[in-house]
RNA sequence: UCCUCAGUAGCUCAAUGGCAGAGCAUUCGGCUGUUAACCGAAGGGUUGUAGGUUCGAGUCCUACCUGAGGAGCCA
């Protein structure tokens, strides 16, 4: 069909506008692509509350300012029917955005049935049925600026790799085996042989940081434990930074920039979403380096004197990592996130290098979100000799030829390295300041749910 | 795997061992500035499942199922 007559037979409509930039077409006529997210009637003037994704706007309809198929069509609008509405933009001081849109077409794209209404209703709903209806549970205001913020908090999160030198290497996401046991990987058939989904793509980031210098992957990993808290998915995304020649106070540095500059794109980027979730954007602004730094017996020494105190239940026992209720006591005591570095090599993973002035301590760290969020990034330097490595691979029972390739990072042109794992839905839960982190990815997978 | 709590209308929740209730949602009616609008009316139930105690069980007991919070483990 030739395009003139496929122009002739549309409607003339104004142009098409989001409700987020609505402000720029004041006075004017725009057309909004969305969704009717509640109707408020008061005789013969009609209150459509629409949405488009990027924001809610109130549209407002008498009787007599639109033509009677509308009203009625206006009228008739049940929670969540898309529409293609027209309309007028006005500044109102008594809306919550600024403006308001004063109806003067409306085309209904698809009307939900009245005989099966939209489940999620504006008032409140239990944990199991959102989540049952998380396909759905998406477009609420909360849960698209969360999932705005996620985004921009992987956006910051590349910008600041990108711009500092390193070059994204992604690691396979099947794989012949663990890097930190079996127990917690999900098994899959791999042409009658076994494998594995990843749980951290750090082994293979190893390899490219000796090969390209500085590196980072950001992908999926996979945990098959079985956790059920507020800080535990089976499917997460991770960023796992690798340098080559860094070590341990380089990675400090390392993490604590990469984290103050996520959290202050995220305040100057995403402000609106922050407030439309009511998080107080007062507690991210300290998040600046430096980081406080401080090593498991300071660590230790304070989790002890806040058990005298009456504040923790527990008294801790020197030479065990943290518990979760250590961990959150710790983290709740700054205003920025900590960094607790030199835990017992016992209590840590087999690739970390020990401590030269006292092997009995790992090189490693672990950064604490502040509010009592606890650990979002988890890292350390490498065990860098091959005679070292090699026993400890023995020591821990690891199917010594799945490592061979691993080993071969030793034997050939070993030098020191560096590198951190930082969940990202740990970061987005603290910075948005959520109860669980199965609000901080589009589609959770937790314990036991993988519906829908 | 272990500990704790909870399953009642589509949703959120009530109901001393004694008639199964409310708000929201849906339908109908009313209202010219509503902000989870409001006012009036209607429809809507195998109280998670299976047993047991009792004159009588949503309520007490046992087992199981499902979900939630936490521990351990981790990011």
């Amino acid at each position: 069909m030739p395009e003139e007559t496929a122009s002739e037979t549309r409607r003339a409509q104004p142009p098409v506008a989001t409700i987020a930039e609505i402000g720029l077409h004041e006075g004017q006529s725009v057309t909004l692509h969305g969704w009717l997210y509640n109707l408020r009637e008061s005789g013969k003037l009609l209150f459509p509350i629409f949405r488009d994704g990027t924001g809610l706007i109130q549209g407002v309809a008498h009787v007599k300012s639109v033509s009677p198929q509308v009203f009625d069509a206006l009228k008739n609008l049940t929670q969540e029917s898309s529409v293609i509405v027209a309309g007028k933009v006005r500044a109102d001081k008594r809306a919550p955005g600024g403006y308001e849109l004063d109806v003067e077409d409306l085309t209904v794209v698809q009307r939900v049935p009245e005989s099966d209404p939209y489940p999620i209703t504006l008032k409140e709903h239990g944990v199991d049925f959102l989540m049952e209806h998380r396909h759905l549970w998406v477009r609420s205001p909360r849960q698209s600026a969360i999932l705005r913020i996620r985004a921009e908090i992987m956006r910051a999160t590349a910008e600041f790799f990108d711009s500092n030198g390193f070059i994204r290497t992604d690691p396979p996401i099947l794989t012949p085996a663990a890097c930190e046991g079996t127990s917690t990987l999900f098994p899959v058939d791999y042409f009658g042989d076994p494998a594995f989904l990843t749980q951290s793509g750090q082994l293979y980031v190893e390899a490219t940081a000796l090969a390209l210098g500085k590196v980072y992957s950001f992908g999926p990993t996979f945990r098959a434990e079985k956790s059920k808290t507020r800080r535990h998915l089976t499917e997460f995304w991770m960023v796992e930074p690798e340098v080559a020649f860094m070590n341990l106070d380089g990675l400090m540095e390392l993490s604590e920039n990469c984290l103050s500059h996520i959290v202050q794109s995220v305040l100057k980027n995403r402000a609106a979403e922050l407030e439309t979730i009511g998080r107080d954007a007062a507690k991210l602004e300290p998040v600046k380096p430096p980081f406080p730094r401080l090593r498991y017996d300071q660590a230790v020494d304070m989790l002890n004197q806040a058990h005298k105190d009456g504040h923790l239940e527990q008294p801790f026992a020197y030479g065990n990592d943290f518990g979760s209720p250590d961990e959150t006591w710790l983290s709740s005591q700054y205003d920025r996130p900590v960094m607790v570095h030199r835990y017992p090599a016992n209590v840590k993973a087999f690739y970390m290098e020990p401590d030269p002035e006292d092997p009995r301590y790992a090189l490693c760290v672990d950064v604490l979100a502040p509010e009592g969020y606890g650990e979002v990034i988890g890292g350390s330097q490498r065990l860098s000799s091959y005679e070292l490595l090699s026993a400890r691979i023995d020591q821990h029972n690891l199917p010594r030829s799945a490592f061979e390739w691993y080993l071969d990072l030793r034997r050939y042109g070993s030098v020191p390295h560096s590198g951190f794992g930082m969940g990202i839905e740990r970061v987005v839960s603290w910075i948005c300041g959520l109860d669980h982190v199965r609000e901080t990815i589009p589609f959770a997978r937790t314990l036991h749910r993988i519906y829908p």
